[in-house]
DNA sequence: TGCTTGTATCGACATTCGTCAATGTATCTC
DNA sequence: GAGATACATTGACGAATGTCGATACAAGCA
């Protein structure tokens, strides 16, 4: 071992919330909560799950409108919504008999924000 | 089942490469390339390397300044750099005994332009 | 009250993942 | 060549994940 001469980039501040990975402070805290939030885009039918629920934008989509699409059982399609869910990718309401999904655009610029 | 009036959004073409989660045409090939990039990513230490490797710009950085650091075995942390390959974020580089990384910038972008 | 429908939860299973000790493979130095 | 050093690969193991069928739980309707 012998390298060790670590350039010190600037540190930017990270908007809304959460350090960006190119800070040079990146605390154990907010790479677990990012890690969480790209676990829960680390899958194909979430990602579709997510990107209808986002097109479907302030009006919300209803879970009888995702099962069929993702090509999944309803079980299956109710967990990943719940992983989403759990990120806080998502917010749900219920309906009557239904269940409506919201995306939270916050939680998503966040994760964008990461990436700088 | 009745909902289902879905509201279509304006496709927006996604920037460099890869539809955004918000872009109405989003088939499987997207989402299980985004899919793997967001696998990468969901994993503390792994974001940990990752902030490591981009602060260090242009120069890179070497694997013996990784180590320690991310307070896991030689063994893991190389683990880890193998999965950050795999998912075109980062690219290695041999220079004499030792192993230098450096971030690749445009795979970090996609993903980030994909959380639109 | 009972039946139907939409959604969530449970249980089981195969697969993938994170971790480390041990080992392999270059490269450098003496 | 012999030893030392830096990094990758292998093997093993417990933990977490994706999937589905079966079941539970509500809410609406007859």
């Amino acid at each position: 071992m012998a390298p060790t001469k670590r350039t010190s980039a600037v540190a930017e501040p990270a908007a809304m919330c959460c350090t960006a990975v190119s800070s040079e402070a990146f605390d154990q805290r907010d790479a677990a909560e990012l890690a969480k939030g790209y676990a829960a885009l680390a899958d194909p039918v979430r990602l579709q799950l997510l990107s209808m629920i986002t097109n479907s934008g302030s009006s919300g989509v209803c879970v009888c409108d995702l099962v069929e699409p993702s090509g999944r059982s309803q079980p299956t399609v109710s967990h990943h919504l719940k992983v989403l869910r759990d990120a806080g990718l998502v917010i749900s309401e219920k309906r009557g008999t239904w269940a409506w999904y919201f995306v939270v655009a916050e939680r998503l610029q966040g994760l964008r924000n990461a990436l700088a």
